[in-house]
RNA sequence: GCCCCCAUCGUCUAGGGGCUAGGACGCCACCCUCUCAAGGUGGAAACAGGGGUUCAAUUCCCCUUGGGGGCACCA
């Protein structure tokens, strides 16, 4: 059975790129029918934030991606947080030791910067030079009883070369001697990334070590740590990056970076795992629209491509406009509601916005753009926040003649049944005013979209009317009027 | 400096020794139309360059160029 693991380090939310990876890790273990397993990666205590675990999680529900094994759930693994598996990690690096594997180092850490520093001025790649090699066990039990502070370095191989597999790139093969002694055990104790992400990857029974593409480098040593330990590769799959429109990184200057940040900017989940699953990864020719049960039957891990993909943020708005649209009206209703009432802090009423939402529907590609698109509908105090575009709007550009027809309108609005008042007989009653004004339809109707909506852009105007009701546009057009007076 | 990875329209991609190099986003035009959308139709738009291999290369190999990453007691 497969085995993949999302292994964050709680230093921060997840942003896309990193996220993308573990939803391809997930998608291929459901493919599978394998496991997915969540480990928290904190043995660097330094930069741990506070709540960080939380947030990745939550980034992680927010998608719907559950998990087997993880911190917040038992399993025959754990603990899933390294911080607290430390004897561990200590247990195999002195084994390493006594096999004679690994060595016990005492350089301070800016004795190492000396060591880059020379190196740097020489032209010589930086790495540690493996003076440690040569303290015999004498002189390291020696400094030990001192209390000398040490770190535990794995004796790299230092002629021939090493190979792995990447399932996305092929054969990859370095020369041992541009690998260094790499610490495996640090001086507080705790291991370093390298040597920690190989015994819980071992331990823990993970089949795929999914991650990006940054590790290659590295993975040299890995194979070697593993080797020396006498265990089985993984199958290694390093997945690239998400590059920002301009190129570099995805940072903040690209607007919003992390899951929660989409979420809170009115993405839906299907759509961002619809987007990033499918950056890197294709399915045919021609879908581009494709469920989480048929990511889950479909994806491949094999099929993934192995250069970097720009993010595009037009397409994930497509996306999910497509995915608003395809929405069941009540669901959408209750989305926009918590969005509306969260942003006008007003009670909204359900049943209205239910009359609302197939008139906006095919307008809106985020949840937070409702408050934009239909928030005239439910402010209670009313007003025109621009009216400049009131006067620009005017008919014949002659305000007698405006007040003369929104007052013959407001007679008919008064004189009909508020039940009347409904899209089919306000657009009649509108053509067959302008007509009888000699004032083209279209002029009219921006002038009352205006009037009724605050806005120059708005839903259909005949059914914000009748959805507005006859007692609040029969005051808007008297506020109008009020203010072209 | 050394090492590693990557390279099809602007972007995401399909394809792969012989194709009019396909789809999608975005863009443009037209249709629809009360604004804006949505929808429909059509259009412009790509195999980075140079060497090989081959009857044939965008596809395989090498080099160049360009882009990205690594060389921490961070992950």
């Amino acid at each position: 059975m497969v085995r993949l693991r999302y292994a964050p380090s709680p230093t921060g939310d997840p942003h896309l790129g990193n996220i993308r990876t573990a939803i391809w890790s997930w998608l291929y273990a459901k493919k599978m029918n394998g496991q997915f397993i969540i480990r928290i990666e904190d043995t660097d205590q330094a930069r741990t934030i506070d709540g960080a675990t939380d947030r990745i999680l939550n980034s992680l529900s927010f998608l719907g991606i559950d998990w087997d094994e993880g911190p917040t759930t038992s399993g025959k693994y754990g603990p899933y947080i390294q911080s607290k598996r430390k004897e561990t990690y200590v247990k195999y690096a002195e084994e390493l030791v006594q096999s004679d594997l690994a060595y016990y180092a005492f350089e301070t850490p800016s004795e190492l910067a000396a060591i880059r520093e020379e190196q740097k001025k020489q032209g010589l790649p930086p790495g540690y030079d493996g003076r440690g090699r040569l303290i015999n066990k004498t002189q390291a039990k020696e400094f030990l009883d001192k209390k000398i502070p040490y770190v535990i370095r794995f004796k790299m191989p230092q002629e021939g070369e090493t190979s792995f597999t990447d399932l996305i790139r092929g054969k990859i093969t370095v020369q041992n001697k541009t690998l260094d002694d790499l610490i495996i055990l640090k001086s507080d104790g705790f291991p370093t990334y390298h040597f920690a992400h190989i015994i819980d990857d071992h331990l823990m029974e993970i089949t795929h070590v999914t991650r990006g593409d940054e590790w290659i480098p590295s993975t040299p040593k890995h194979v070697a740590i593993i080797a020396a330990l006498g265990w089985e590769l993984p199958i290694y799959v390093h997945t690239p990056i998400i590059l920002g429109p301009d190129g570099g990184k995805l940072s903040k200057r690209h607007g919003a970076r992390s899951v929660l940040d989409y979420k809170e900017d009115g993405y839906l989940p299907q759509a961002v795992m619809n987007y990033l699953a499918m950056t890197g990864w294709a399915l045919d020719d021609k879908t581009n629209i494709i469920s989480i049960d048929e990511l889950k039957k479909h994806f491949d891990l094999h099929q993934l491509l192995p250069n970097p993909a720009t993010f595009d943020e037009d397409k994930l708005n497509w996306l999910n406009g497509i995915y608003m649209r395809e929405m069941p009206l009540d669901e959408l209703a209750n989305i926009l509601q918590k969005q509306l009432t969260k942003d006008l802090n007003e009670d909204i009423s359900l049943e209205t916005l239910k009359k609302i939402v197939p008139i906006i529907q095919e307008r809106i590609n985020k949840i937070n753009e409702i408050t934009n698109i239909a928030g005239f509908f439910f402010k209670k105090d009313f007003q025109f926040t621009d009216l400049e575009i009131l006067h620009k709007n005017i008919l014949e550009n002659n305000v007698e003649k405006t007040i003369t027809v929104l007052l013959s309108i407001i007679e008919k609005f008064e004189k009909i049944d508020e039940k009347k008042l409904i899209t089919a007989n306000v657009e009649q009653l509108l053509r067959s005013n302008a007509e009888a004004n000699n004032i083209k339809p279209g002029k009219l109707f921006m002038l009352l979209r205006i009037i009724v909506t605050g806005q120059k852009v708005s839903p259909p105007l005949f059914e914000t009317i009748e959805i507005v009701g006859k007692n609040k546009v029969i005051q808007r057009l008297q506020t109008a009027i009020q203010k072209l007076s």
